[in-house]
DNA sequence: TTGCTCCTCACGTCACGTGAGGTGGC
DNA sequence: TTGCTCCTCACGTCACGTGAGGTGGC
């Protein structure tokens, strides 16, 4: 069997703490070679150097214990480089996310300390529109609100009515509270539009409603939320009905995100 | 006081978990309003709601609690932007990593599955040089590396010495093992040169070498460290005495790191 | 009585690091 | 005897999530 290697030696010749292969053991990562059965002393050989090399590489690129061992046990390439594709989407993953952290608190700190949102209470008088109403899980809305105003869109240029006023949504309490709940997107125009699919006709009835703008990334309107639900809450005024959004300027116009404008809309008790 | 507010209502309007809730307050960095010494129960008010969103904003940033209250403490925007930017540091060199993770995990998918390293056994004869010994910390050694041949090479054109050979550094053990320890880097001359400052003239001592080339990326050298030091460790022929890099070609020749190549030499017992 | 909301433990997560307290051989 | 290396618990980390088991009011 050759040279019988401490655990002291190992760690030197593999660069792992000593602490750490000690876990390797506990978790059956990394047996080692001989245990004195007396002292408990653990013996290692020169033979698992490659597999502790292993180990430590992709310890270093953040990979799990689990997956390694997946690495090691490996029967092929071909299943080894599975494990290390699905750890680099991962890791390619978890860039993107960290890419948009550091941009959202780039805008934290250029945005001159925005304080209280403006808010504005307004008299909204029922509009007559073209809608598509359903139920959305929280998780889709982006990609539904996206689907449902190029549908609309199409629709009023294949049928040559104008839109009498910007896209605008409605959002049922339950999408924000469980999850999933009805949404409304909805264009308004003057007159009858003939429905097609899930196109209906549709009144938007009036309301009383408080309203805050939010401008910049669409990433970033959780903040206008908040700040505009903080208001409502905190004078005691909400009603119940849904939130709605009015889309003065979005991505349907311009790529420009820090020319992007909603307005976010509160239901109240009434325009003071 | 306005209305109360349960943990359960507080949780919707905060998008906060009930058990985030409970946990911050445990931790004291949101305490309810007010608690009925009876049940136990925890009230909030709509007052807190602002708190609460910064939370989560900051949660969602990736931002640890302690930090969080730190923001919420702070006193004026200054100290909040502090905190804010030292978490975008920590953020950005957390970014930094994973790309070069990601990188590094690419390259080992794309590196044709190497295979055992080659390599070759080498008698080294003794050779002259200029050479800067010092002792180093593992973390500064890749400023020191560069400061030394820009330091030897400026100094051979001063004198009109020419190179006799590529560049080259001995390593100490203790480099690797302890953290710190002697490194000489040194160019091959054919004839004296005075020395100046931290320059000397060098003999480098005689070897046998096992020794095998990195090709690629200096960052992804410890991979063929690694392989090299198996393969010696496992045929039980390594003795003791400085590991040596030779410069065939690095990012001092070219900033092409696919043609960067650096022979490591490990010394060993005999030829074989 | 059933549901719903709230409560308090207690444990798990992930990969070790940090002691504490003790042993065996030079 | 002193130092060094090794050992085994046991606990901490970080921000909660996941039960278990129980309560109070409609």
């Amino acid at each position: 069997m050759g040279v019988k290697l401490s655990i002291g030696d190992f760690s030197r010749m593999t660069h792992l703490s000593v602490k750490a292969l000690r876990h390797y053991h506990e978790v059956g990562l990394l047996e080692p070679a001989q245990i004195d059965p007396f002292s408990g002393y653990r013996f290692y050989v020169p033979a698992q150097l490659p597999a502790a090399q292993v180990i430590r590489r992709f310890r270093d690129l953040g990979m799990p214990l689990d997956q390694i061992r997946a690495v090691l046990q490996a029967p092929d390439v071909e299943a080894r480089n599975e494990v290390i594709v699905a750890h680099m989407q991962r890791m390619e993953a978890q860039l993107a996310a960290t890419q948009a952290t550091v941009a959202s608190l780039r805008s934290l700190l250029e945005r001159p300390a925005s304080g209280p949102v403006a808010v504005e209470h307004r008299s909204a008088a029922p509009v007559r529109a073209v809608a598509i109403t359903e139920q959305v899980l929280w998780a889709d809305l982006e990609q539904w609100w996206l689907d449902a105003f190029t549908e609309l869109d199409a629709i009023l240029r294949a049928t040559g009515v104008r839109a009498a006023g910007p896209r605008a949504a409605l959002f049922a309490a339950e999408v924000f509270e469980q999850e999933s709940g009805e949404v409304t997107a909805l264009v308004p125009v003057a007159g009858a539009v003939p429905g097609r699919g899930r196109v209906r006709d549709y009144v938007v009835p009036g309301a009383e409603l408080a309203v805050a703008v939010h401008r910049g990334a669409f990433a970033d309107i959780d903040q206008t939320y908040a700040a505009l639900g903080t208001y409502v809450a905190e004078r005691e005024i909400g009603v119940d009905g849904p939130i709605r959004e009015v889309y003065l300027v979005t991505s349907l116009d311009t790529e420009d995100e820090a020319a992007h404008r909603i307005e976010v809309c509160w239901p109240v008790f009434h325009a003071k």
